[in-house]
This record gives structure tokens, sequence and C-alpha cells, in this order.
DNA sequence: TATATATTTAGACAAATATCTAAATACTTT
DNA sequence: AAAGTATTTAGATATTTGTCTAAATATATA
């Protein structure tokens, strides 16, 4: 749970789940929607992958990133335990 | 958004609002909960009131802490765009 | 009014984080 | 095999964050 608040708690991380949530992506076009370095784009994926909200499958020379929306079921059965 | 996620991204204040769920409690009753100084807590609380996730009123000396649960409709809504 | 209690504010500090550039690794193509 | 492309790893640095102690503020009570 640590890690998965962690990881949503920046919003170019964010910004990366809602590219993933249209379509998968490799990291280069994943670095290219943001004016961020490659290699500080390398280290956001890391974290979300860390947290397991999105997975990494090596296609040639490209790793191409998907999101994983189960585990958001963990934050959303989080929120819900405050709806009264 | 960000006030919110970052508001999340600590376990102690996830554990705050875990506390104020169940009922109202003074700042100073939050602090025993706690292995952390006063005066942490108290910044915590400043913390998760400016991401809206409790409000306070003042009661004499003491300063009471609630849960606003409507915020935590935020989250939920933006987690809800993630499941297809 | 003086003292005790509740809480916050101020200031300091160590640890964590986001970013960068340079270099390394892995695959593809010529 | 050499050169080019894609991505990560390593190391550095500035900023943010969580924590502390000491001091300030506010209320209650003797």
């Amino acid at each position: 749970m640590n890690d998965i608040f962690k990881a949503l708690n920046d919003a170019t991380r964010r910004e990366i789940l809602e590219l993933l949530k249209e379509k998968d992506l490799s990291a280069g076009e994943i670095a290219d929607a943001f004016n961020i370095s490659k290699p500080s784009i390398s280290h956001h994926l890391d974290i979300l992958k860390r947290a397991d909200l999105i997975t990494s499958e090596k296609n040639g020379q490209f790793i191409i990133y998907s999101i994983n929306t189960t585990i958001m079921e963990d934050v959303l059965q989080w929120i819900l335990t405050f709806k009264k």
C-alpha cells in the first residue's frame, strides 16, 4: 500500500498511467510525452513497476509498458472503507 | 489532486484518517496514538487539513479534528477512470 | 493573576526524492 | 563487425519531507 501511494504521489507518474490507460507504449514513446530526460522517465517507470501499477515486456530493442489496473483495486478498496 | 495524494503518501497520516474514521478526536488524543512528538503530529494534521481530508473545530482549549470523506470521492473518481 | 494544559509555530537536520549528464547494456541493421 | 537506436544504471545535486526540541499562543483553573 505504501508503494502504491508513493508511486501515485507524483504528477508525472500519474500522467504516465493516464497515457498507458489508452494504450501500451514503449519507454521512448512515454518519454517523448514529457519534457523530462529519458533516464528520469525510466526511473519513474521503475517506481510504477515496483508498485505493480505497470508491467513491462521486452519486444526486440523496445520495452513495452502496460498498465496493471488490478492493483488499482487495492486503492479502491482502501478508499471505500471511508465511505459511510 | 496533488495535495490529496501528497497527504495520503504517508503511513502516519493514513493511520490518522483511520482513527478519525471511527470518531472525532482532539490533536492530543491523536498524538497519543503515535510514538511521534506532538509538533510532528500537528504538522501531519496541517497537511491533511490543507488537502481538505480533515476539518478542525476549536472547542475550548482543545481542537477537535474530523474526517472529511467527501474529498475521498475525488480520489475514488480518479481511480475509477482506470477500471475498464 | 499566576500556573497548568493544549496546540501550533519556528528553526534545525537527516533522509528521501526528482532531476540531470555520462556511461553501460542490449538489440538491430548495414 | 561496426554503427546506430532504445533503454537502463550510476553518480551527482538541489529540493522536499518527516522528525525533533524550544518557544510561542491560547484557554482553563486555582
